[in-house]
DNA sequence: ATTTGGTAAATTGTTAACAATCTACAAGAA
DNA sequence: TTCTTGTAGATTGTTAACAATTTACCAAAT
């Protein structure tokens, strides 16, 4: 099923978003382990799922894992880096851009309106978890626009990396006006007005 | 433990790396079903395992899942994006090798003389399953020579991307060639040289 | 001939029990 | 004291059985 249209996730998929958006707003501090039991419990599941869950928020860079010690909340990358998966993120986004603008439809556009009425209202209640998730989610219907299914893949260990140093940082309301300059630019088909509000709100 | 000097590996990171050079060697023709069952047998160990695998190399981009229907070898990414793949993947080598370059020690560039022996004796074999994994694990490892644990992170699904694209036309020999006059050019410190070697071997 | 419906086999998803490994803490020897 | 050693508890790793879902195939109706 195309991504675009579904918005059912299986049970792990949930799960994951989940704890992913509480370790992006810092729930847990950096190096907080999580133990698979206490996990399997609060989701009403075996450990099964949850170890499965583990092993990919890992991948992503979200978590460290340690043979037989179990995972931890990854510590914020180097500063050394932090300009190379900048610039490398900015540059996913507008490929992708470049190759959706002339051909975008109307009902992705309504989709993009959708995830940003979702971000303003988390923005407003002042629920940093949800506005990472949205945050994320936006800027990943944007990429799945372009058509290109490996985007997204090779985007989201660049984009957890960055929001794992970014986030306590985040100014709620700036962060629905930055979008919504996206959004307007990608509605009038002005791809240097895009390229510039995108690039504002990488960095 | 530091993976720079550990050449131990867990049971599913070696299953993981046997069907990995399995699939980018193309063994599997594009679309092959993976089940579950069957690998489970011919590894000797039960489901469990074998699912964390196919996980993560379906995580990594070498495998498509679909929700109870299970993994199948991905086709190959979209000629659209395999230039900025390339460009991506060549920009995060020469950051590390630029960062590695002035501090690389003895016992590293020991590593890496290993690495490329084992790639040789691949290539001699015509063994295209070696010659994959270990061209891999050479340049793998010069990225962890930087000490930037991220880098291998970010840089395996690209290159995982790249591997599946150019696998059928690698020349052995050539391989073999490209690899040494990387090493040598780290061996005299000489950042350009090494970087136009990197540019040869990636594309 | 084509479609529909249903049954059986195959496959994935989930669970709970068991095995192996690590951690913490306390007792004893140098 | 300080170091070693051993034991108990906690935690991950693995397994096999069970549940849910999908697929393949065949029979019957249109």
């Amino acid at each position: 099923m195309n991504p675009l249209t579904s918005d059912i996730l299986t049970v792990h998929e949930q799960i994951a978003g989940h704890i992913r958006s509480d370790i992006l707003s810092g729930t847990y501090p950096q190096g907080t382990p999580l133990r698979e039991q206490p996990l399997a419990k609060r989701f009403g599941v075996s450990r099964g799922p949850i170890r499965e869950v583990l092993l990919k928020l890992t991948q992503e860079g979200l978590l460290a894992a340690e043979p037989n010690c179990g995972v931890k909340v990854s510590r914020s990358t180097s500063p050394w880096i932090q300009p190379l998966i900048v610039r490398q993120r900015l540059e996913i986004e507008i490929f992708a851009l470049r190759k959706s603008m002339t051909r975008i439809e109307d009902q992705q556009v309504k989709g993009l309106e959708e995830k940003l009425d979702l971000l303003e209202v988390a923005c407003r209640k002042k629920d940093l978890g949800g506005v990472v998730e949205r945050d994320i989610s936006f800027h990943k219907y944007l990429l799945e626009c372009a058509g290109e299914e490996d985007l997204v893949a090779i985007w989201r260990p660049l984009v957890s990396r960055m929001i794992m140093n970014y986030s306590r940082h985040i100014d709620m309301s700036q962060s629905h006006e930055e979008h919504l300059e996206i959004l307007e630019s990608v509605k009038c088909k002005d791809l240097k007005r895009a390229v510039q509000a995108l690039k504002a709100n990488i960095r």
